[in-house]
DNA sequence: ATGTAGCCTGTCTAGTTAGTCAAGAACTTA
DNA sequence: TAAGTTCTTGACTAACTAGACAGGCTACAT
């Protein structure tokens, strides 16, 4: 009894240090996503955190030491995930399938780690006073690269002028991460239930549609 | 001296009763529209509110009772604003330009009301629990008669099927909203400048190139 | 087995915050 | 001008919160 209790704490077995402070910080920060998502840095309290990791309050700070400095990591273990996802978009030489992964790519994250794209619509929202380095920084970087391959398949006449690159580029960000953000209202508007998984597939490929089109690109 | 002060109040001429309660009122939700929209509901303090408004905390109290009151005040008070940009799409008979003049139209209430579209994404990213009502009803009324719209575009082939009528809403929507939600990373990407005027107008046209694209109509 | 380093947690505290209240100021009306 | 009503505001309070900390516990090396 007990013995196969997964993603808790077994009684029996001892735990090695290691995979103790891994096992605790993995669910801590995973909780903390969720509230900080529901209700922001300021609005969190480490007690909720605590609760919904289901550890005493004094965990929380012992690993994590302050709420800011959780909330920071919270942010950066998300950063890294779209990082993942935003590579894609460089790996492809035409523009259909570029669109195609790289919007795929985002929908997907927005179907499978909601919270963390709340977390940072919350951010940037409230004007982004811990991650401004990181947009300045690795975001530009990563969206001038963006913005260049986006000009050079105009050029080639590869899709349609679209004027400057940034609008097309917030479009296909807004659009995939509403159905993250906007889960609720979408859920709502879809007769209070939550889209399912084949739904949501349909819903992806309307988005990339919808987006080819909008380049002037045949689906 | 001290008569022509415009927007504060005048030590010289007294003020009606009605007039005062008015004017402090807009005050007061004008403030607290941009610390909700910088901290949401609970982030925001009543003094912070208080110090925007260049009034005594007890003040926020005695007009509008609680802070959550407040809230809601100032999330009808930006609904408003929205209905009425969201009546011009059903004023067109041809897509081209109920599209036009929807995205024109909630792209210019993001340039010139910021602070409403974040308090609403904050809302609706908790689970908009103070709004669920609006969203379920009155929301949903307008959706389905949009949609129904989109509908009868597509059977009377004006526009390309775009699948879920609502999918396309979603980005206009999304994409639209983006220049307020997230006007400070589209600050950051800009250059570290904040778009001027033209450059907007700039952006809004070519928004509603990608969207009527992206539904099959030449822009 | 025994020491030590790291894990765990109940309790405490200093600081913050929403909302109250009472007393006074300003406008209104008769 | 005098009484009545509404506006204004500093001071206060009860509730909550981030974080500290001490003392106990557990793994692990020697």
């Amino acid at each position: 009894m007990g013995n196969i209790i997964i993603g808790s704490k077994s009684k029996d077995s001892p735990r090695s240090k290691e995979s103790i402070r891994e096992e605790n910080e993995l669910i801590i920060l995973f909780a903390a996503e969720k509230v900080f998502a529901k209700h922001g840095l300021k609005g969190s309290t480490t007690k909720q955190i605590a609760d919904m990791a289901e550890l005493p309050k004094s965990n929380i700070h012992y690993y994590f030491h302050t709420k800011l400095n959780l909330y920071r990591c919270v942010l950066e273990s998300i950063l890294v995930d779209w990082m993942k996802a935003a590579d894609t978009f460089n790996t492809f030489e035409e523009p259909r399938e570029a669109i195609r992964y790289y919007v795929g790519a985002k929908m997907d994250l927005s179907r499978v780690r909601p919270f963390g794209s709340k977390v940072w619509a919350n951010e940037i929202i409230s004007g982004a006073p811990e991650m401004e380095i990181v947009l300045s920084s690795r975001l530009k970087k990563w969206v001038d690269s963006c913005v260049s391959s986006i000009n050079s398949w105009v050029k080639l006449k590869k899709i349609v002028d679209v004027g400057d690159a940034h609008t097309l580029l917030y479009m296909i960000w807004a659009t995939t991460q509403h159905y993250a953000d906007f889960d609720y209202q979408v859920m709502i508007l879809n007769n209070g239930k939550r889209l399912t998984d084949s739904e949501f597939e349909e819903k992806k490929q309307e988005v990339i549609d919808l987006i080819l089109r909008s380049v002037g690109l045949n689906p």
